[in-house]
Parts: C-alpha cells; structure tokens; sequence
DNA sequence: GATATTCCTAACCGTTTGGTTAGTTTTATT
DNA sequence: AATAAAACTAACCAAACGGTTAGGAATATC
C-alpha cells in the first residue's frame, strides 16, 4: 500500500559520506546534508533519526570501502612490503574522494572530543584495532628484525598511518612518497 | 581620564588560546570565550574585533611559546640529536595544555578549508617554512646521509611534526616515544 | 567636583543550528 | 474507485550562533 521511497539509502549515505569527508562531523550541518543527500529534513531524520545517525552509517560505509583494501593487505604473503603497498593505496584512495582530507576515521578520531560520544568512539576504536591485529599478522610473516616486538612494530605503524592522514591534507604527493619511505626505511 | 581596563589583554588571550587548542576553531563559539576569558562579548569585541581576530592573536600567542623550543633547538650544534630532542619537548609542551590535543598549529593546518581565511592560512604558512628553515640549519650541521638532500630530510621532519601531532592526542606517551626513535632510525 | 573618556552590563539583532510536525501527495492493495 | 499506509513538502520550534549597541558605571584630568 505504501508509496515508494524515491531515494536509495545506500545512495544517500554514500553521498553523506563524502561530505562529512570532506568537512568533517562538526562543520558538516543537517542543511548541508539536505542539500548534498538531495532528499529533505524529514527524510533524513526518517531514515537515520539524526545528524549522529548519519554519521556512524557513513562511517560504516567508509569502512566497507576501505575493507577493500584491507582485507588485499591480510591476503598478501609479501610482509611489510605489503604494508608499504596499503599505504601507498590508502594515500591514492584518501585522494580519490577529493583533494587530499585524508583518511575520515583518522580525521575523526581527531576532531571529536575523548569524552565525547560512546557510540562513535567505540566505531572507531574498534577499526583501529582490526588495522592493527591485520598489520600484525602481516609483520609476523616476516623474519624478527632487531628484537622488535610484533607489537611495537605495529604500533608504530598505526602512528605511522595517523601521520600519513594528517601529512596527506597539507602535502603533496611527492612529499608524501618521500615520507613512505622513510617510514619503511627500518620498520 | 578614562576608567581603566580591568582586564589584561594578553592574559584573556592566553586563556583563549587554551580554549582554542583544546576545541579547535570551530568547535569553539564567542560564548564558550566569554567564558573562559571572563570578559564579556563586549570587551572581546572591542579588543579583538572578531572571532578570528581572537584566533589570530591566539596563535600568535602559541608561537611565541613555542619559539622558546625552536630557538633552543637553531642555537643547539648537536645536528640531527637535537631535532629529536626537540620533539621530545614538543610533544611535552603540547601535554602541557591539558591532555593531548597535539600542536595548535598543526590542528589548525589540518581543521581549515584549503580555500579558507587567507591571514589564519598565511600565518600557518609562513611559521611551517620557519621551521623547515631551522630543521634544514641544524641538519646541515651533520655530515650528508646517503646522498639524500637537506631539503628532502627537511620535508620528512615537517611531515613527521604532523603526524607526531595527530598521533599524540591519540595515542600514550610510550607508543609516542616509540614513534619517535622509528622516525629518526634512518633519518 | 564637574567633565570627558573609557569600560562594562545586558538586552538585542538577524541567521543558523539540530530537530519536529501538520498537512498534502503518491501508490499498492482491495 | 475507495482506502490505508507510507513519503513528501514546507513551515515551524527553541536554542545557540557571531556580532552590535544603548545606557549606566567608573575614573583620570582639569
């Protein structure tokens, strides 16, 4: 009996998404949404009952997109030239949205307060630690360097990749590649 | 004849500052600085002019802080040692705020719009190029590394300040430290 | 002590914020 | 064709936003 709903919420949400990329969660307001999503107000609130709401679904389908590249990265028996690799994808697909504004789980992690929203917090907490099991289980594919733990290495390359967000936004590629390689120049 | 200022303007500035490195610029509204400086819109308006004129000469008051760190480190001759000596109070003095919330600077570069206010941007601009200099100064104090250039071990140290700033309001102490011995590994 | 000058309080401006809701349009079912 | 259920438009809400201003309170000079 019902009219059918003239927008796709995948659709929707992917374009949300974009935006809060590209602004951030704070600077992105429901209007902006409204216009970007091109669907209304009550729509928005019907689908995903407030501005969080959309966020943590865009942030959902950030993360399946870059899953992509992850589970790449888990597959790959090359070791930490494997990571390398990732890194230099997630810069390329970091750009992909735009110009450089970096990684949004990243980007996030720094904009919003340490005692700020649970829900989101634990989103994000939860990827970072999946990033760093998956870095991990690469580093342990390859021989044991210099009495390094499996665990500071990865450690450092989670630092590393919050680096790499943050660098990605004022620099430009050139940089960026110098600064891969020093990253891996003695993991 | 005129009634006297009952409140110090570098001393109201001081505490925006600290409001602003705490929240970013967005996040922080005239309100919450009427608060935290103790004087009314009024007199923020009649000091400062506007909202940005207060972030303007907050930087300007976060420079001049940290000026004492980047002085310390032209005057030093330990070359590369005292770069990363340099980051170890760095990261010391943005603890010092409250929790980690990282360079105000760096948070600065990384909150606003590539196409954003032209005095915030020029101001960043022109103190991320000062300490390039400086970085470059004291490398050139140390015998050349692998044929690689001065300007290019300049630019890595700069991309490792924004990330050694993002990754602090992040991540613990420790794990900054090991973060910091991997970047100077092969530097 | 009058006066001129500055400061401060507090109310106010229009706009935008996140969020809601009444009322209309559409449409699958009967 | 009547109807019931959902989707839409658009006006609306109180609160907060950055910014302004009138008017009373204070004070150094004369």
């Amino acid at each position: 009996m019902p009219r059918t709903k003239q927008y796709n919420e995948q659709e929707v949400i992917e374009k949300a998404m974009q935006l809060f990329w590209r602004n951030g969660y704070q600077t992105t307001s429901v209007q902006m949404l409204e216009k970007e999503m091109g669907i209304n107000k009550f729509s928005i609130y019907a689908s995903f009952g407030s501005k969080d709401g959309v966020f943590l679904e865009s942030i959902k389908c950030y993360e399946k997109r870059l899953n992509t590249l992850i589970n790449r990265l888990k597959d790959s028996g090359n070791g930490v030239e494997s990571i390398k690799e990732y890194f230099r994808e997630f810069l390329l697909f970091s750009k992909g949205n735009k110009f450089g504004k970096g990684c949004l789980i990243t980007n996030t992690a720094n904009e919003i307060d340490q005692d700020a929203d649970t829900k989101i917090k634990m989103v994000l907490g939860d990827f970072i630690d999946r990033v760093r099991t998956v870095f991990a289980t690469v580093l342990a594919k390859d021989k044991n360097k210099d009495g390094k733990t499996i665990e500071q290495q990865a450690d450092f390359l989670i630092i590393s990749m919050f680096g790499l967000s943050s660098a990605s936004r004022v620099f430009n590629p050139e940089q960026m590649e110098n600064y891969i390689e020093n990253i891996f120049r003695n993991i």
